[in-house]
RNA sequence: GCCGGUGUGUCGGAAUUGGCAGACGAUGCAGACUCAAAAUCUGUUGCUCGCAAGGGCGUGUGGGUUCGAGUCCCACCACCGGCACCA
């Protein structure tokens, strides 16, 4: 059979789109399957290798589940708000609207033409006002709930986006997006309570199915601790409460850091003597990025502040206050007990300042050389009740006391800050709230959703910090909903994380126009049951959209309290030259141009052998070929088919473990295994000459996970089955037929393998040793000897030990 | 510094979790077909000694456990990813 891949994948995807033989069912009685890939955006550059990689392999899935009976649901949809768009948009001077509609159209085609079996029925659009609605609705239901609040304060601020940006887009000080530069600005701004979840979120990665390395990841991210905080009061009377993971070492407290922004400075301003060297190191501190703070590590810098000290709770020592930038405002309290025996940073800092060093842990090094800081065998010392206790006891103990005295309490501190939602530009949902003189913040009643964006004349970012939106009086002005007053829409936007945190809840029920979808449909579909997606959404997307999951399952909306049951993550695919994939390194591979030549199976089978599939592989266009020349084998075997409708004896056990091992492999991401042991079968078979038509329709079966529209040809040329091969029953193993009557065995002397014999299965260790001992080979090594010891592992090899 | 990961031929990568290292594919080499080339097919392709039969060495490094280690333990090294003055 000729192999025309052009004609053959044309013919069968139109085929299965008129059949709509992947749509999932609605009330079905079948079990469900949910699978996702990250929706893409719809990007001016199109459709690049990497995309493939993720969608092919839960294609594979899919089409294995649907092959085995599940009610699949593959969806599809666009992830099209944002803010390359909108750059192109302003560049060309044409509607973001139309640029996302071309963008679509040429993702579309070129996904299509890969023979992904997604749902087309259910695509949803991001930036389509009847998606947009429920986005809105949800940032609602978040006010209401008291989760969204506006505040002034320092942020993020993308010099080249001229937007802020969340904590999570930040980039080694640069923007995720665009790798500009990041600088402090103060603005008021949308933040979602983000931390109200922290704790949850770490909890609950115990109920999912995730790697190892995206919990490490999220875990880390959220940085949880747990310690104490402790009020210390203040030569003035004022307290001063410090958040400390070691109260342990209070007794060893020798000195006090308070950030530059500290509160308490302007209180004290009349009583600090040195005020003006205070607001000098403010001012340079002030100037500083986040990024350049946290750089100059290495040296520390501070002031003491003159004229108040602070008095230590536990002995009522009285110890001198600094500001230092080391000292975070954004973190615990913004003020520390410095306790430089047993920190490093605190070490450095007494150091540069001559400060006292008391040890309070015994177990390391001399303190005044180094600090020490091992938790897990240190003795407590110079700490009155706490002596002799191991540190983890002396925090117990101290705690207690703390709050018998009420001098401090156990305290749970996050890294996690919340999430910055607002952005000042114009491709974005609006977000449904007006400001009103009288009233402050009114949300816009349910009714009026969708808040769906104005045309404006120019979707040019001000300079000033505002929205475009801001400039559209018409629609800016209106009418206060409570109280009728003249009041201002909010004019920024919502980021582009807003509608990817809960689209998969659109896919469920994606023309619902009475709420997100239908409590029938989330009750049926929830939850996912595997996630696939890249390793750089694992602190964005990935933990907004189970935020927000959370939130949609405390007000009842969904069933689940986690939104994905599984989730897996690929590797990224590197140019041949083993470099990432870039314009500039001029190692991009346009797959269009490898589907044009090779076609869609040849592209598919290719990017899942190329490698492991979680891992970073490059692309490799000689072994592109060898992919193409499988699918050609396979066209060819109906060339060699006969009407023998059994398995032949001598490939029976070679078949049985075939199609269990194509199945676990698949479930496992091992595609590229797979795929070796179905090229290893072909060899096989060709080696006999023939296929029997038995063993063809089996073969055809599995073909069909990685190259669907040669599978579909041969199925129907030959007529192997009825309908199309993509649902034809899944081919089932049985075990009792995975073996073989007889093994090769490796024989070793000492070790190392001398000879190979072939015996029985089910040889015993007798038999096989005394087969063993009769090898020439072997006898050549054992002669003269005294056999010590003999080994025998069934089916793989016997160990004489001789001496 | 902390967390996670990786290290195997010329290359991408296999190895049932302690049991024949290098499956499968690609490259390269030799041959068949061809006027020739491409395609296809056959053989071969870790290093090394040997004419050969055959032997020795080999999974980042150094030790260890074991009849047996790519796999387990200890100590290192290199690279990749994330976090990073988080008290």
């Amino acid at each position: 059979m000729k192999y025309e891949h052009k004609s053959i994948e044309q013919k069968w995807q139109k085929a299965w789109e008129e059949n709509g033989i992947f749509h999932a069912e609605e009330n079905s009685t079948k079990p469900k399957f949910y699978t996702l890939i990250e929706f893409p955006y719809p990007s001016g550059q199109g459709l690049h290798v990497g995309h493939p990689r993720s969608y092919t392999a839960l294609d594979i899935i899919s089409r294995k589940k649907r092959m085995q009976g599940y009610n699949v649901l593959y969806p599809i949809g666009w992830d099209a708000f944002g803010l390359p768009t909108e750059n192109f948009a302003i560049k060309n001077h044409v509607h973001p609207k139309e640029v996302t509609k071309k963008n679509v159209a040429r993702f579309k085609s070129q996904l299509q033409s890969l023979g992904l079996s997604f749902d087309w029925s259910r695509e949803i659009n991001t930036t389509d006002p009847k998606y947009y609605k429920w986005t809105q609705w949800i940032f609602l239901q978040l006010f209401k709930n008291g989760l969204a609040y506006k505040k002034e304060m320092a942020v993020n601020w993308c010099t080249s986006c001229k937007c802020v940006l969340a904590n999570e887009e930040v980039v080694n000080g640069g923007c995720e997006r665009c790798g500009s530069e990041v600088v402090r600005k103060v603005k008021s701004q949308w933040m979602l309570k983000i931390t109200e979840y922290a704790d949850r979120l770490i909890k609950d990665l115990d109920l999912v199915d995730y790697p190892e390395r995206v919990k490490a990841q999220q875990k880390n991210w959220i940085g949880k601790s747990t310690g104490a905080e402790v009020d210390f009061t203040t030569t003035t009377g004022d307290t001063l409460t410090v958040y400390t993971t070691r109260p342990d070492t209070l007794f060893g407290a020798t000195y006090m850091v308070i950030s530059p922004e500290h509160p308490i400075i302007e209180k004290l301003s009349s009583v600090i003597k040195n005020m003006d060297e205070i607001r000098a190191y403010q001012e340079a501190a002030s100037k500083k990025s986040d990024f350049e703070r946290t750089e100059v590590a290495k040296d520390k810098t501070g002031v003491k502040i003159e004229g108040v000290e602070a008095i230590n709770p536990v002995n009522n020592t009285q110890i001198p206050i600094f500001i230092s930038d080391y000292v975070l405002v954004s973190y615990g309290t913004g003020a520390i007990m410095a306790v430089p025996a047993h920190d490093t940073r605190d070490w450095d800092f007494a150091k540069k300042f001559n400060l006292p060093i008391i040890e309070v842990v015994k177990g390391g090094e001399d303190v005044q050389k180094a600090a020490f800081t091992d938790c897990a065998t240190g003795i407590l010392v110079n700490s009155d009740y706490l002596d002799g206790l191991s540190v983890d006891d002396a925090k117990k103990k101290i705690i207690e006391k703390l709050e018998e005295t009420g001098k401090g309490h156990a305290k749970v501190n996050f890294k996690l800050r919340d999430w910055v939602f607002s952005r000042q530009r114009y491709w974005g949902e609006p977000i449904p709230i007006i400001h009103c003189p009288c009233c402050g913040f009114v949300p816009l009643d349910e009714s009026e959703l969708p808040l769906e964006l104005p045309d404006v004349e120019s979707y040019e970012p001000t300079d000033n910090g505002e929205s475009p939106l801001a400039l559209m009086t018409d629609w800016v002005n209106v009418k206060c909903p409570k109280c009728g007053a003249d009041a201002k829409r909010e004019t920024d936007t919502m980021p582009q994380w807003a509608g990817s945190s809960w689209y998969f809840l659109r896919y469920m029920d994606p023309h619902n126009d009475n709420a997100l979808a239908s409590p029938e449909a989330l009750k049926y579909w929830s939850p996912v049951d595997w996630y696939n997606g890249g390793m750089e959404h694992t602190t964005l997307h990935l933990l907004y959209s189970r935020f927000w999951h959370k939130f949609l399952y405390d007000i009842k909306v969904v069933p689940t309290p986690e939104p994905y049951a599984k989730r897996t993550s690929h590797g990224m695919i590197l140019g041949e030259d083993g470099g990432k994939m870039s314009k500039s390194r001029g190692n991009v591979v346009n797959p269009d141009e490898i589907v044009d030549i090779y076609g869609a199976d040849t592209m598919r089978t290719f990017e899942m052998f190329l490698g492991d599939f979680e891992n970073a592989a490059p692309w490799s266009s000689s072994s592109i070929k060898g992919c193409r020349r499988f699918i050609e084998r396979f066209m060819g075997l109906t060339d060699i088919m006969t009407e023998n409708n059994e398995i032949r004896p001598e490939l029976e056990s070679t078949f049985h473990k075939t199609i269990k091992k194509v199945g676990e492999d698949v479930e496992n991401l091992k595609f590229n295994t797979a795929i070796a042991a179905l090229m290893s079968l072909i060899n096989d078979i060709y080696a006999t000459g023939s296929i029997t038509r038995k063993e063809l329709e089996i073969f055809t079966k599995l073909m069909s996970l990685f190259a669907p529209h040669a599978a579909e040809e041969v199925w129907s040329e030959r007529k192997l089955g009825k309908g199309f091969v993509s649902v034809a029953e899944f081919p089932v193993y049985d075990e009792s037929k995975c073996v073989e009557n007889t093994v090769e065995i490796a024989v070793q002397v000492n070790g190392k393998i001398r000879d190979k014999i072939v015996v029985p299965v089910d040889i015993d260790q007798q038999g096989a040793v005394s087969l063993a001992k009769a090898s020439e080979k072997v006898a050549a090594f054992i002669n003269g000897k005294n056999i010590v010891k003999e080994i025998y592992v069934k089916g793989k090899l016997v160990n004489i030990v001789a001496k």
